[in-house]
DNA sequence: TGCATATAGTTCTAACTAGGACTATACTAA
DNA sequence: TTAGTATAGTCCTAGTTAGAACTATATGCA
């Protein structure tokens, strides 16, 4: 969504604007971190999301990381062959397979998740917490919107 | 970024996973919305873009959609074959290519862009000038902080 | 002029993306 | 029991994505 030449006219477009300049910004410092570490975004939300937990079906994983079914099967083939997660079938219903973490896995969830969330931290240091309140406040009305 | 169980511990995250989830929700109804019409987000971006000028090159038209050069490459060529864009020689420097619309990409604009545009200025009626103001200084702060 | 460096756009790779078709399994109601 | 429907995960397709290597052209400086 760019549109800045009609922002003028409908002031919406600029809201929209720097939505999704934010979310660029914010996932362009994010992936490069995340990337430094040898993951992608995806591979690391999944991971973040086993972490501390007896692991989570498809379902339940795509529920909590955003992610697609069709994309979450890709994504979970190069993480169990990386050897960082498994599938376990679940005895109740043959269909459904758990994602947990291997003991490799939970190695690099203890080392690179606190390294990830101090990343973002420090840049948390500055807002005040009423600002923080704005914000997701602000947050919470678009998405709102969107949902309408 | 999900996190979800964390965001107790850390109160930024919450604020985080709000951005995400917000640009979410946003990109999915836009991309719904702009499918419907048989296009991408990303060649309706280009689109949107070029509508009412006289072209941009390549690197010009990659800031303003914020689409990379590789990316950008691949996205005019599929517009190119669907006969909505069209690459022009620059006179001055023969590395340049101006991309600008065809008559048929022009007739898409004309039809789409309006169409796009009342679609979210819709959803957005109900917020004050004080809300949106908020929202948009809210998304100012948010990307300043990870800008720095 | 002629070399060094910069820039524009393309190509390549690995991965992600949504959506829909597909397969296997489970559930539900007659 | 059996037919119909729902659900879980996979596969497939077309497209996007970033980043890095590459080619062609331009520019700046000696």
């Amino acid at each position: 969504m760019s549109h800045s030449k009609q922002a003028a006219k409908e002031p919406f477009l600029a809201l929209i604007k720097e939505l999704v300049l934010t979310y660029q910004v914010f996932t362009q410092i994010g992936d490069a971190h995340i990337r430094q570490l040898g993951l992608t975004t995806s591979q690391f939300d999944v991971i973040a999301t086993l972490g501390n937990t007896k692991g989570f079906n498809f379902k339940e994983l795509g529920e909590k990381t955003l992610i697609t079914k069709g994309t979450l099967t890709g994504v979970i083939d190069r993480l169990e062959k990386k050897g960082l997660v498994q599938r376990q079938m679940d005895q109740q219903d043959r269909r459904v397979f758990q994602v947990v973490l291997t003991k490799q896995g939970e190695e690099i969830f203890e080392k690179v998740f606190p390294q990830h969330i101090s990343y973002f931290k420090q840049r948390f240091q500055s807002l005040t917490t009423e600002e923080h309140q704005e914000i997701l406040t602000a947050l919470r009305k678009l998405k709102t919107i969107f949902q309408e």
